[in-house]
DNA sequence: GCGACAG
DNA sequence: ATCTTGTCGC
């Protein structure tokens, strides 16, 4: 499918209005949500994390086709639908969310992750690797246009770039990826990152045979609490 | 015009 | 993101 900028970007610059700030309550459970692709196909990962345990709570996936071209600052229209399509398949709502890619730290202030926290209406994080807009100085990256920090640097592994999804301050935001800076990557989104990775590999290439966008249950081995099964 | 450009 | 093995270095 291709990619219709001009309408893509009325879109963030309308949504980027309902991106809200607001403190992070307490929480206890934090899902990461990462997106691989193999061929005509992209494969979506949730996975929570009980932070106090580290101990994966619930992971769930989907396999999507007709695939958006991957266009800077547009990243939400290609990585959206298999993200949210494997999220929307967990049982309980985690009280965080992390999302591979920049929130706020965007030139419109509307990258994924606040795309996903304003649809979800829920906090998300936004952690990236590398830089897409604003300057860089010290741990900060300033908005050029406002001289606002809009994101932190993070040395987790490699730089870490947070920013403010949606629903969350940027301390918090950062104090919460900082704890979970574990062996040199934050832990949530390492794990649906492999959990992605495994799909591609386990699937053979082509996708028609799993019918709807979607891969079965029992490929996808959904892990809950209390529950058998691995991811 | 030139350089930058999440995954 | 993806195509891909070995290899240099701490």
């Amino acid at each position: 499918m291709p990619l219709n900028t001009e309408v893509a970007r009325k879109i963030q610059e309308l949504l980027a209005k309902r991106v809200t700030a607001a403190p992070l309550p307490s929480y206890n459970t934090v899902c990461g949500l990462d997106v691989a692709y193999s061929g005509d196909v992209a494969y979506g990962a949730a996975v929570v994390v009980d932070v106090r345990s580290l101990a994966v709570t619930e992971a769930a996936c989907a396999a999507t086709k007709n695939l958006v071209p991957y266009v800077p600052t547009f990243l939400a229209f290609r990585e959206l639908t298999p993200m949210l399509r494997a999220y929307v398949k967990l049982r309980y709502q985690p009280d965080v969310v992390l999302v591979d890619g920049h929130g706020v730290a965007h030139p419109r202030r509307f990258g994924i992750a606040s795309h996903i926290g304003v649809v979800l209406k829920r906090p998300t994080v936004g952690v990236a690797k590398s830089r897409l807009y604003g300057v860089e100085r010290g741990d900060a990256v300033y908005d050029p246009e406002t001289g606002e920090v809009i994101a932190r640097v993070l040395r987790c592994g490699g730089k870490r770039y947070v920013s403010v999804g949606s629903h969350v301050t940027l301390e918090d935001a950062a104090a919460l990826v900082q704890r979970l800076c574990i062996g040199g990557d934050v832990y949530p989104l390492r794990l649906a990152h492999d959990l992605t990775q495994r799909l591609k590999r386990v699937r053979p290439s082509s996708f028609d045979q799993w019918g709807e966008g979607r891969i079965e249950d029992d490929v996808c081995t959904v892990k809950r609490l209390g529950a058998g099964g691995g991811i």
